[in-house]
DNA sequence: CGATGCCACGTAACAATGTTACACCACCGA
DNA sequence: TCGGTGGTGTAACATTGTTACGTGGCATCG
């Protein structure tokens, strides 16, 4: 039952929004009443608890399905660039769950913000094996939360709409790849 | 009425929050009914839309207020990077409003989209100078998303406490300030 | 095998919220 | 003076999160 009610309303979050995430119609789509919510997540706080941590579960497994490079090179890192977009575009309002306080007064809890933690050390581990080949003395877990938060960035912006009015999606695709060089080589100012 | 309305849900919404941000509290701060809030906006979806107006406008003239150098420098536009994230840090609700989409089901309008590109536009003419200053010849426009984009990420990651558990503000603020090197000369690998 | 308790579940209710219908009243032009 | 226009308040409605209470099935134990 658990099962059925996280996907119901993954589903609806993906489908409808964030707007349509009711108890009523989360019980509705999974088969049960709305008591079935809080016998188990406690109330809607915890549903959303639970989606927080399942989007970033899903998040992650998308980046382990990056491929990799015979050695880790600094051109890989452009691959989780575009697949960290990718999946947000995919999954627009579960990102925003994620990172835009797209629910009122939700606020993660430790653990589900640790279970955040544990998807962005990926990230760190494959940067500490790219600063190594690059021979950077940099301390990887500050370059990676930078590359996070540029790319997060990116994102965040496109999902907001904040572009050019009418920007077409390969105009939109060849800015975050210019995007990605001005990460990696500096703004040139 | 107008005007004491709107000071009022950006008071309510400062010191409480998006979820406190009812037609009712609103239309008691502000001294009437809940029916004047929809003679004046229309509704609570246009009473956001003034906010997130509002919020850019607010936004955009703290931008101006940043000490300009006698001729623009590269170095200058970290004081926009800075006078960026404490605004802000100052207004976290507000600017999760206007790029978080802390209020579901609310979209901006094509017009409130153009008032949010007009503050989008002080940034690009301050980064055409430095571009020319500094010989480069890439689109200010560009840079000016990247430099948008790179800001946004860290303070949105910062709003959104995606940081090692329990950073103090020393080490946020040192943070920040490694991350507008990195900004500016690239990540190094 | 029967009794007991526990746990999931549904129904129904409550408070709060966005919204709307309707009456009221001040003001203004004819 | 009269009619109308527009801002205002009251009260109601549908929807939402939440909780109290009753029910039934299932396991455990005598």
């Amino acid at each position: 039952m658990r099962g059925a009610i996280l996907e119901a309303a993954v589903d609806i979050l993906q489908r409808e929004g964030a707007g349509a995430l009711t108890v009523r119609s989360v019980s509705a789509a999974a088969g049960c009443s709305t008591t079935g919510v809080y016998t188990w997540f406690g109330g809607k706080h915890g549903l959303i608890e639970a989606i927080f941590v399942d989007g970033f579960q899903r998040f992650g497994a998308a980046q382990r399905e990056v491929p990799r490079g015979r050695t880790r090179r600094a051109g890989d890192l452009s691959r989780y660039a575009h697949a960290y977009r990718d999946w947000a575009l995919a999954n627009p309002t579960h990102y925003m769950v994620m990172f835009g306080k797209a629910v009122p007064d939700y606020q993660p809890s430790e653990q589900a913000l640790t279970a955040a933690a544990e998807t962005f050390e990926q990230l760190v581990e494959a940067v500490r094996e790219a600063t190594s080949a690059a021979g950077s003395t940099d301390d990887p877990a500050e370059v990676a939360h930078h590359l996070w938060a540029s790319v997060h960035g990116y994102v965040s912006l496109e999902l907001a709409g904040m572009h050019d009015a009418g920007a077409s999606a390969a105009q939109r695709d060849r800015r975050f790849r210019g995007g990605i060089e001005r990460i990696r080589l500096g703004c040139g100012i």
